[in-house]
DNA sequence: CAAAATGTACTAACTAGTTCGTATGTCAAG
DNA sequence: CTTGACATACGAACTAGTTAGTACATTTTG
């Protein structure tokens, strides 16, 4: 196991790149991309300014390398649901559910998004990994709709993408608009309550649109 | 009417606080509030950094007076509609459409909230003028659902502010993800047809949530 | 003329990115 | 199992360019 020498430093490449992504995440997501500043985000780390050059050439690289993973570590998560062997309300419930749950817990990632957009989605663009891996959660929510319009549960035939969006975007408002939302109406929206009635409303919302 | 002067100056503050309001909109909505340059502000507005200085104080305070600005051009829109004289059900769905279309031709407003939320509000907390707005939005919602309950049209019992949220989440999410959903699914939300669908399908989204 | 409105030119502070030098790990040769 | 040479990993201090904000002078207007 390697040890600290006298001055305190060791090398340790991968600990290194985490520690700086996991600094920059958050400080992005609290900043935007013009408002983060590379010193800050240096000073927060146990390494240099120098470094976060070394590994990632620039403020916008590091911000790419910061929302790339952000995606990445979402992936995984819908992917692991086997909605397929579940009955189609059942299954788009159970999605709708993961999609609030995720959302609620990942805030940092919910504001990388609305930065993202601000920028015209202008880094997202440039990166191949990223677009590719939504499109499993439209093939996912395509089979539960054809299955259920078929089993007769669900009286209208809905586009998957048109769906998707209706669940991201009740799911993200109220992450993402947290704050004018809840100063307008002095409502906090990461209340227990206030989630578990929101976690069940877009749910509700979303099948009985289906079966009207 | 003022004419100009040989060297081309007028005085007109009005119109320069306007102009400047209106450049500085623009800018603070693509750029963010670090993102935004008030050299580049002052570029093009037909007079300079000082008067920006002189009218507004500060950086800041520009961005505050555009957002307080965008925040009191909506106020005039929603108590026009006379709602109260519709049947609930078509009450519900003009104020949906209204929204709708609102958001969707004010994406500088919806991007100005984006920041701000990325802030935490923290600017719209420190102004008066802001918070007071929305609130009557509430009480016509709550009226139309009050009286479609009575009428039995409506079966569920649901909060205002809920079904606000409900409706801004969809209307506002179309606007504020325009590029990363844009991006990621290969889909224009800003197409004619797109536009058509998703106007009706939020009311009917609605409408079938609070009927069933 | 006095007050309000405006333009020009400047500055102090900040900030992304770099330079230069040092430490650490590894791997082959002795 | 040392040694030493080379690549990788790292730190401190610096720089060139930018940016919010200002001092000072001038013009317009009532």
């Amino acid at each position: 196991m390697a040890e600290r020498s006298e001055n305190g430093r060791k090398n340790d490449p991968e600990q290194t790149k985490e520690d700086i992504l996991l600094v920059a995440t958050q400080e992005f997501s609290t900043h935007g991309l013009a408002g983060a500043r590379v010193d800050s985000i240096a000073e927060k780390t146990r390494t240099s300014k120098r470094m976060i050059y070394y590994y990632f050439g620039s403020k916008e690289g590091l911000y790419l390398a910061v929302l790339e993973q952000s995606y990445r570590k979402i992936r995984s998560l819908e992917s692991d649901l086997h909605l397929s062997n579940l009955e189609p309300e059942e299954a788009l419930r159970t999605l709708i559910s993961t999609t609030f749950d995720h959302d609620e817990a990942n805030p940092d990632f919910v504001r990388l998004v609305s930065i993202e957009n601000i920028h015209h989605a202008a880094h997202m663009l440039r990166s191949e990994a990223i677009r590719d891996l939504n499109v499993s959660v439209i093939e996912t929510i395509a089979g539960i709709l054809e299955r259920g319009f078929d089993h007769g549960i669900f009286r209208r035939k809905a586009d998957p993408i048109d769906i998707h969006m209706m669940i991201s975007a009740f799911c993200f408002f109220r992450v993402s608009n947290r704050y004018t939302f809840g100063t307008i109406f002095r409502r906090n929206l990461s209340d227990g309550d206030t989630i578990e009635r929101h976690r069940g409303m877009i749910a509700d919302a979303v099948v009985s649109y289906l079966k009207s």
